[in-house]
RNA sequence: GGCCAGGUAGCUCAGUCGGUAGAGCAGAGGACUGAAAAUCCUCGUGUCGGCAGUUCGAUUCUGUCCCUGGCCA
């Protein structure tokens, strides 16, 4: 029999972590993190990391794991996302996975097909060539070996493109191929699905206050003590939000208030594409954080048993 | 009080040598299989400040009034 699992997926800001917590504490829970910015150490601030209270109540996995020069991506969350609730059910725990990035959560539920890692001397070349001739030209050479893919993607996604291209290099094998066959379909567990969503306006407020709590929190210092420990601003996780607008105020690109600005923004703008993604996915029930509280601890214990 | 510059999409502004208007941002919607807090796509009708005049026709010209900013009193 299939172990259940409750997952709590929503926009940035919802309040999912709050919300984890206390279905962890009701349920004998423990939590694993699905948030692609929290496994990193020493980013604390600007990821919204649970607190260290919570984090003492309740075990959290999958947060601090790697460090922001480490690599880390999909495949090896569902790694890692495994082996914790492997562990959590060895302890006769429930398993709470609370997080909004959704294809980790993709790749946590379905899997992901067993193409190959990235391969960096192959993605810099291909790169060096939509430098030079354009991204169209690698979108008509993917044309050429597998148009059913070139087909589903937009001509300038370079990041798929160039992915696509990895893929049939390193294998002989159609992405579309790969993709056709796993579907997603490598499911071990029966999940509860649980979607958290609030007014828009509502939402976007609570975002932007949330951003500058974390300005007031001392982002800022977070960022410099980052670079500090000599993790420059080009790595993948120091690009993300936040970390970047607190790079350029730093770099003395942005003064304090626009670095405020552009970061509220782009939050805004992640919780829309969060919304889209899970929107998308038909086994979500959805509900209010607060309004609907009762509701979920109720459900969840009926899944549970 | 006088002079000057403005009042056009939620915001900043462009434009129409008279034929009822368009960019950026904001916002909305969507895609997503090892970079995903990333990457990418689609979406712009609003008394063009009010009233009157000229005109076949005014947001565009003229007059007047209102509002905003600056300078001078």
């Amino acid at each position: 029999m299939k172990p259940r699992i409750v997952v709590i997926v929503g926009p940035t800001g919802v309040r999912k972590s709050d919300l984890a917590l206390e279905i962890a504490l009701q349920a004998a829970g423990e939590i694993v993190n699905a948030d692609s910015q929290q496994v990193y150490r020493h980013m604390d601030i600007g990821t919204g990391k649970p607190s260290p209270e919570a984090r003492r109540a309740v075990p959290h996995h999958l947060i601090d794991v790697v460090d922001p020069d480490d690599e880390f991506n999909a495949a090896l969350f569902r790694e890692a996302a495994l082996a914790a609730v492997r562990q959590i059910r060895a302890r006769n725990k429930n398993v709470i996975v609370c997080g909004g990035t959704g294809l980790y959560l993709r790749a946590l539920l379905g899997g992901l097909f067993a193409g190959p890692a990235k391969d960096e001397a192959l993605r810099s070349r291909l790169e060096g060539e939509a430098a030079r001739s354009g991204i169209g030209e690698l979108y008509r050479r993917l044309k050429a070996v597998d148009p059913e893919l070139a087909r589903a993607l937009h001509p300038n996604d370079r990041q798929r493109i160039i992915r696509a291209l990895e893929v049939v290099t390193l294998t002989g094998k159609k992405m579309s191929a790969w993709q056709k066959e796993h579907g997603f379909k490598e499911s071990w567990c029966e999940a509860l699905k649980i979607g958290l969503d609030r007014e828009r306006r509502e939402l976007y407020e609570r975002i932007n206050r949330r951003c500058e709590a974390m300005f007031s929190r001392g982002l800022i210092d977070e960022v410099g003590r980052l670079m500090q420990r000599g993790y420059g601003l080009e790595l993948k996780p120091m690009q993300s939000i936040g970390y970047r607008h607190a790079g350029l105020y730093l770099r003395g690109e942005l003064s304090l208030d626009e670095a405020l600005e552009l970061m509220k923004r782009d939050t805004r703008h992640l919780a829309k594409r969060q919304l889209t993604w899970f929107r998308a996915e038909r086994d979500i029930r959805w509900f209010h954080p607060e309004r609907d509280a009762g509701e979920i601890l109720k459900s969840v214990k009926a899944f549970l048993q």
